[in-house]
RNA sequence: GCUGGUGUAGCUCAAUCGGUAGAGCAACUGACUUGUAAUCAGUAGGUUGUGGGUUCAAUUCCUAUCACCAGCUCCA
């Protein structure tokens, strides 16, 4: 018998050998790595008997399907291990996550605990070391109901009966009989590294009608040391929490008596929006935008027009002016169609970009808010490119580059998705489509690689959304591009180009860091608390050690003050050891620390947030190093 | 918004069966003048998120409400 594998080349095989057998005939190391199949672009478990001229492909421990075979083998195993403990628990569903799985049982009255994890991990650890072999059975959808309506498995036959071909697959595994596609680990010895790690409740299909199911969460992968820095990961992520970091270094509150989702910033944070702010400013104008302003509060009829009233109107908050209807803008696009509409464009004055640092309000559920993350009050940094057809490709790319060039500052890498027209819209699907070409086409001309995320695009136009991959690897969406052919009809904006003629101009909406607020929060947890000295609330700290450098500590703040630079004295009568240590909790980059030799000497002496110190520094010499890390936005502690 | 959990001093957390709230840090006062991550002593600090109820008595039990945390979107 022959079979054709990944790369082509064809392969002899004795008659009825299985996926397994093809893995064994390739290379044994390649045996032991394997998971499954894709046989004929299907995936199978190993035991798949093979067929005349099937193409073959081995799933291995190294490729992403072999990672989620193993987490939804991990699933079934733990359905089992609470079968076992809890024989009267029913199961549901239990699907792959990302970084891990879950599985919805129905408990009746009993509601699982913290301790019921480790109970179920342990009686996990039994199952694999029984070294239980996994079978695959086909049934008709019958044979099936039969089967788990025996078990007294409702949800099951619910599913079935939701499935539309005439046969159905189980997965048996001793005492435990689950309904699944597979494919599976062949054994569940194979299962070795994972942990249980949450309980939360959850709905039966998401429907808050049904009856309320108890829903585990867990985490599983082929070797320890992966299981491990994923552990590690979730706790190096708690101690990174935004929420944490900004109450300890006074960045910010959010305050029941004010409003959930209004956060208002502290002293500390506030010197730190206001670098960022100042960074973006200047970033806009060398690259051509105008700075523009607009109200907080506009007319319904202008929401009417804009179609925000009708497609976005639940998130909107509204108020009344002598009995005139206001929305609270949660955009800022129609405050910048005014400013394009103010004056009679011509095609030489685009394209147009106006930005502002504006403020938007939305009501988002009270449920999802989440620090500076997902708030109802935030800054965007937002702006809209006013440009001919002829221009938008070119438009496009250079938003890209400008997105680029910042996240480079901070030393973000990122990924890119395009969203396309959503269920909610407004406009003609030509000008849906010639939006979205437009991004693809720019993506390509930028030769940039991008997953398409379909409907999720905003209801005026489709976006292009970059993802940040922040000091721990997680994604946090960021910068977005969206195509607007639609707003510029609605508002029937013009220019006037060559031949004298009116023509409508396209928009493009485009933000860089997205919300200011989530920004933030962003690089709080990508830095740790541990700011870059551009960026840090305070850059210095001048600390003396007795009285006795008291002046000459005073003399240096001063200067560093003069120079501009963000500096604080801790003259307190308290031990150099203590000023240092709460320096230090504070994340200070620098302190400079000045006792008897210093002042003797006319030095300084500057310890770094590392725990390193320079010695014998004249102040001009470091006024300079200062300077330059500064104003080159240096991500290090010292040049 | 829904489900579950939580809410005690500025912060982090205690308080047995319902018996009238306590510690560390911070703050304040005093002493100590100190060389690279916490000097010592003392003082003060609370309508226990908020409203209502049960009780002789409520941080504790019930109820409403607000806020926070996790999840609810990933569907064999």
């Amino acid at each position: 018998m022959n079979i054709v594998l990944a790369d082509g080349s064809q392969r002899v095989l004795d008659e009825g050998s299985s996926v397994l057998d093809a893995a064994k005939n390739i290379s044994l190391g390649l045996a032991k790595k394997a998971v499954a199949g894709e046989v004929n672009g299907k995936a199978v478990d190993l035991g798949y008997i093979l067929n005349e001229g099937d193409k073959v492909k081995i799933i291995t421990e190294s490729d992403a399907e072999g990672l989620e075979i193993l987490r939804h083998s991990t699933a079934h195993l733990m359905a089992q291990a609470v079968q076992r403990i809890y024989p009267d628990v029913k199961v549901t569903i239990g699907p792959v996550i990302k970084d891990g799985f879950y599985y919805d049982f129905d408990t009746g009255e009993m509601k699982f605990t913290p301790d019921d994890l480790q109970k179920i991990e342990k009686e996990m650890a039994k199952i694999a070391a029984e070294k239980i072999e996994v079978h695959r059975k086909v049934l008709t959808k019958e044979e099936a109901k039969k089967v788990f309506n025996d078990m007294g498995e409702n949800y099951k036959i619910e599913l079935i009966d939701s499935i539309e071909d005439p046969t159905v697959s189980l997965y048996e595994q001793g005492d435990f009989m689950d309904l699944c596609r597979g494919p599976h680990m062949d054994n569940t010895s194979k299962i070795k590294h994972y942990k249980l790690l949450s309980v939360a409740g959850a709905y039966w299909r998401g429907d808050e009608k049904n009856p309320q199911l108890q829903r585990i969460y867990g985490t599983s992968w082929f070797k320890k040391d992966e299981l491990d820095s994923y552990l590690n990961m979730l706790e190096e992520a708690k101690k990174r929490d935004h929420r944490k970091i900004g109450k300890e270094l006074k960045l910010f509150m959010v305050e029941d008596e004010i409003g959930a989702g209004f956060p208002i910033y502290l002293p500390k944070g506030g010197i730190l929006r206001a670098v960022l702010e100042e960074y973006e400013r200047q970033e806009h104008l060398k690259r051509g935008y105008d700075i523009v302003y607009g109200p907080a509060i506009l007319k319904s009829d202008m929401w009417k027009r804009s179609g925000h009233y009708d497609n976005y109107g639940e998130n909107m908050y509204f108020t009344k002016i002598d009995d005139v209807e206001f929305g609270i803008k949660p955009m800022n696009c129609v405050n910048h169609i005014m400013v394009y509409k103010s004056d009679l464009r011509s095609y030489r004055d685009l394209p147009l970009k106006l930005f502002e640092l504006g403020t938007v309000h939305r009501h988002e559920k009270s449920g999802v808010l989440h620090g500076l993350m997902r708030v109802r009050a935030f800054t965007q940094d937002d702006a809209h490119v006013f440009c001919t057809p002829e221009q938008l490709n070119g438009e496009i790319v250079k938003i890209i580059d400008f997105v680029t060039d910042v996240m480079n500052v901070f030393g973000f890498e990122f990924e890119i998705e395009v969203s396309t027209k959503p269920e909610k819209y407004i406009g003609s699907d030509d000008n849906w489509e010639k939006a979205t070409e437009a991004l693809f086409e720019a993506l390509k001309i930028k030769g940039l690689p991008y997953e398409i995320n379909e409907g999720d695009g905003a209801f005026y136009g489709p976006k292009i959304d970059i993802k940040l991959k922040d000091a721990i690897g997680r994604f946090w969406q960021c910068a977005t591009i969206q195509a607007d052919f639609n707003l510029p009809e609605r508002f029937d904006l013009t220019y006037i180009g060559e031949d004298g003629q009116k023509h409508r101009p396209i928009m493009l909406h485009r933000v860089i860091l997205g919300s200011v607020d989530r920004f933030i929060g962003v690089l709080t947890e990508h830095f740790a608390g541990s700011f870059p000295v551009w960026i840090a609330p305070v850059q210095v700290k001048v600390m003396n050690i007795t009285d006795d450098s008291l002046a000459r500590c005073k003399e240096v703040e001063a200067a560093l003050r003069a120079e501009g630079f963000r500096v604080q004295g801790d003259y307190r009568n308290e031990k150099i050891n203590l000023k240092i240590r709460e320096a230090q909790l504070e994340k200070i980059p620098h302190m400079i620390i000045l006792g008897k030799n210093e002042v003797e000497n006319g030095t300084i002496t500057v310890r770094l947030r590392d725990g390193s110190n320079k010695n014998n520094l004249d102040l001009s010499d470091y006024i300079s190093v200062l300077r330059g890390l500064d104003i080159n936005k240096s991500l290090e502690l010292w040049r």
